[in-house]
DNA sequence: ATTTCGAATTAGAATAATTCCAAATTTCAG
DNA sequence: CTGAAATTTGGAATTATTCTAATTCGAAAT
């Protein structure tokens, strides 16, 4: 199976006519490709622009569209750090966000092996998590 | 010395003059006052209107540029759920913020006994936490 | 191939939260 | 008291996002 979570190199005319239950037209092969090649969490805006290269006739709303569709079908996840517009980003593993202060940079960080977020969390007894979000700010030590 | 982050009964005119260096103005102290006393995490215009009770001829940038003074002074927090507007909490202790799908009512949430959120994540050396929000959204049980 | 019909796309208008601005008012320091 | 600085105010401006209505597309059936 192709994978749509790791693929630089993938074309959008390569991606399946369906993904996860959600039919790909051109315009959404279009979105997702550039989410996938750069990986750098754009915001609409800045998937727009990098999806007018290749076709130039897309529209902001229809990148909305694709967006909204994508992410309800969990294709991509939407990352919202505090007032600034919406982010989108490929990796559909649990993760956390941190911006780094300096560059302004996102970056995904991971648990330590073995954590689950229920089990440091004081809940009451019979809470269910449907959604989940970690943002964290300050100074990405050097990787 | 006065609580201010758990005390209902403190009326906006015995607040001190000075709060963690900001200069309390009667705007500012009821803007203070609205959110000790529901602790119910208002959005600004909540706020805004719980404060004209009391204070008919505030305006609603004055809100925002109180809220902005509390939360520049870490006198209040800032929570910011999903696109939503902001929403404001006087809990100032380390804490999360679960929103119950079916009422919409935002609870605190607290980490068990001697966890540290850093201790969990997979950071690289160096890191530097400065700011930190985790959000949660689902069926919050029965407390 | 052509028709059909629901879904998708489009451009632009509308909305909502927040910020900006410039004038009026209040407060503070001397 | 007096002038400077800070704060408040109402309204305009901004920005991200959503809505709307018209058009186009695409897959399935004819």
């Amino acid at each position: 199976m192709i994978s749509l979570t790791n693929n630089k190199d993938l074309k959008p005319e390569d991606f399946p006519s369906d993904i996860k239950g959600l039919r790909m037209t051109k315009q959404r092969r279009e979105v997702l490709a550039v989410i996938l090649r750069d990986r750098d969490h754009p915001t609409a805006n800045d998937v727009f622009l990098r999806a007018q290269d290749r076709m130039p006739t897309i529209s902001l709303a229809t990148v909305y569209n694709c967006l909204e569709a994508l992410v309800n079908h969990t294709i991509v996840r939407q990352v919202n750090l505090d007032r600034e517009s919406s982010r989108y980003c490929p990796n559909l593993n649990d993760h956390c966000h941190f911006q780094d202060e300096s560059s302004g940079k996102i970056h995904d960080v991971v648990f330590k092996e073995g954590i689950k977020l229920a089990d440091i969390l004081d809940l009451p007894k019979g809470t269910e998590i449907s959604h989940l979000d970690i943002s964290l700010k300050g100074n990405f030590g050097n990787k």
